[in-house]
DNA sequence: TTGGATGCAAAAGTTTTGCACGGTT
DNA sequence: AACCGTGCAAAACTTTTGCATCCAA
């Protein structure tokens, strides 16, 4: 049984073609992808799934956190990646849209004073950092 | 002439009666508020104003760097506020989606080591904090 | 007066849903 | 066999756009 099998069945979900060809592509991606992305790549690997399929599908992984969901400044789209990527962030240019993944992040520790602070219990956090990347950064002086 | 109309003056944004309410409003609340509840609170203070107008003065307004245009996780619209109100987080209670304000920014400093890492000209980030509120934690142990 | 802003209606884009059918367990 | 997942089509929801009209400068 495969890695990406395992992993459904572990959640107790139902492993069908469409679950595992998704939590494979997902998986293949070095960034972020789209539902679009996802469902793009699906018909390139010429397998059957429909759009409706593919919201589910995510959302679905979402809820059993096998997937995070979130959005980026200047994009109006839902981005999912697996939870089990090394916990990083990501720096996305203003200009051009591009992401680049960040190594390190700088709030190891915050979220244990947070808890302290607030008598909430902290999950996890999101973070995005913008900026302008050097090509984009002449074109826009300001 | 009023606070508001002055801020749209010095954006050289035209004063109209719906943009001086838009921005009323937006500066009146204490937390982001979303496009509808912009073009609610409209109605209720009786200024028509349609919701493409809305729309449109609030990307005008990002634009021109009056207010910022955020997403928080569970919801899928758009969220906006000053840009001028003191940086801030937020922390998001995964079960209610109630909102709080944070203070203090744990990433004060990170942006300049960031900018020498990456040669990224930084212009912010966007920072949010999911966890469960003390309610919502005693009916999802998890 | 004139160019930018608004209202209206229609469309675009993303995401969700009802229902019948099909596939996993 | 029972139940969950999928396809399809339609709808819901958020956001954008074209165009005629209106209004601030």
């Amino acid at each position: 049984m495969s890695d990406t099998e395992l992993l459904l069945r572990k959640k107790g979900l139902r492993t069908t073609k469409q679950r595992k060809a998704i939590l494979d592509i997902i998986k293949s991606r070095k960034l972020p992808a789209t539902a679009e992305d996802v469902f793009l790549e699906l018909k390139v690997k010429d397998i059957s799934a429909n759009i409706s399929t593919v919201y589910r599908t995510l959302d679905t992984m979402f809820e059993n956190r096998i997937i995070n969901k979130f959005y980026i400044v200047g994009d109006d789209r839902a981005f999912y990646e697996l939870t089990s990527v090394k916990h990083r962030h990501f720096l996305v240019c203003i200009g051009c849209k591009a992401i680049i993944p960040i190594t390190g992040c700088p709030l190891s520790g915050y979220e244990k004073t947070l808890e302290a602070k607030t008598n909430y219990r902290i999950a996890g956090h999101r973070l995005n950092i913008y900026g302008y990347c050097p090509k984009c950064a002449l074109n826009d002086k300001k």
